[in-house]
DNA sequence: CGAGAATTGGACCTTGTGGTCCAGTATCGC
DNA sequence: GCGATACTGGACCACAAGGTCCAATTCTCG
């Protein structure tokens, strides 16, 4: 771990700190990393610069740490519950729905997560680890859940759980892209449905007429 | 248009000119747009600050449109001739193998046009608009595709080319990104084949066994 | 060849940015 | 209550980045 937080903080500061990084993280989210300066954050808080420091001593870098893991628990807060019991078809399903909800309620500004990572890469690659992490622990649940569902019989035994998860997981998040892109949200609409589709065919039973 | 390019340039200057949106496009594609600044690309070129705004003339903004034009038309030279007549399941696969062949064989920095669009969204919308235009570019060759081969009765008539279309581009764009974040070609492979196996469930004849 | 335009070099300016510092105030634990 | 510690405000700094300007040089073309 790179970060120190060295004081302990107290009911206030933890509120204060939490504060400063919901707002971050929206101001991030519509302007990039690099179009938010400190000094936005700063007046998006009604903070000083001090308090910024305070609480992320290892500078805008932790900040920005800070944000990605709490847009990555936020994002998996959205998927909850289906999330992490894929184990039917149905839970997939309602997967999607969930997503698409989630994502068509809101502007439409990209994987807040996905996001990060194509501008954090070659500029601060600690950050950019981190936020590989996190995708690869989404990308985890939807692994684990095609390896269940495998395992139980509802896909063929010769269907390679890790690569259908990778290729799902690339379907959403490259129908967000093209969601921020487009400023719709029927690309990530329609690359759910193929994901889904791509599914079925290694589904035991023939897919769904 | 916003650009103006005033002096009509010789061979000379449109080499160099040239020489700058190569040198730049390589530099950009590595560090990002915010994490190149144009002292990099003064370096990376040997030329001088002058040169820059005088073949440029609307600073960051007009030279970042140039590396995404030139990017564009990069990434299509890669594909052809496929891109071009996707006209059977053969050119599908052709396809899919020039696309993982471009990539594999370079540095694992993602789509060049798609970060693009991540990063310009929210800082620059006129040239995020032009990004996207080129994105939308890049899909129309999947859609025209997809149609004439459901005209040509290899699709069942049902099927939705511009869905299809959009949900294949997703996966290459969200393989790209994974590709990008673990430094590896194996997610945009596997999004690659998982959107070709959705599209053969949207073929006349029963999917491959 | 010679005028005018294109090309090049690099000093310079201005603004914005991440980051530091210190002094003052609220808060906690004893 | 009181000392220590956390919290807050904001002035300040160093520097990097985008952009301007002008003078020198090269090239084109009649």
């Amino acid at each position: 771990m790179t970060t120190a937080t060295a004081p302990r903080l107290t009911a206030k500061g933890a509120a204060t700190r939490a504060r400063i990084v919901a707002a971050a993280a929206d101001l991030v989210l519509a302007r990039g990393v690099g179009g938010t300066s400190l000094d936005d954050v700063r007046a998006g808080t009604l903070t000083s610069k001090s308090q910024l420091f305070h609480y992320f001593p290892g500078g805008k870098t932790e900040l920005v740490m800070a944000i990605a893991t709490y847009q990555f628990e936020r994002v998996l807060q959205a998927q909850r519950p289906y999330l992490e019991t894929l184990d039917t078809w149905a839970d997939w399903d309602g997967w999607r729905d969930a997503l698409l909800a989630h994502y068509g309620s809101q502007p439409h500004w990209g994987c807040p997560v996905g996001t990060l990572v194509s501008e954090l890469t070659g500029t601060d690659p600690v950050a950019a680890a981190q936020v590989a992490g996190h995708l690869d622990s989404w990308c985890g649940y939807l692994r684990d859940g095609l390896r269940r569902m495998r395992d139980s019989g509802l896909l063929r035994p010769d269907a390679d759980p890790d690569r259908l998860g990778l290729a799902v997981f690339a379907s959403v998040q490259g129908g967000l892209l093209l969601t921020q892109a487009t400023r719709s949200i029927e690309p990530l609409s329609a690359a759910l449905d193929a994901a889904l589709t791509a599914l079925h065919a290694a589904a035991l039973t023939p897919p769904r007429s």
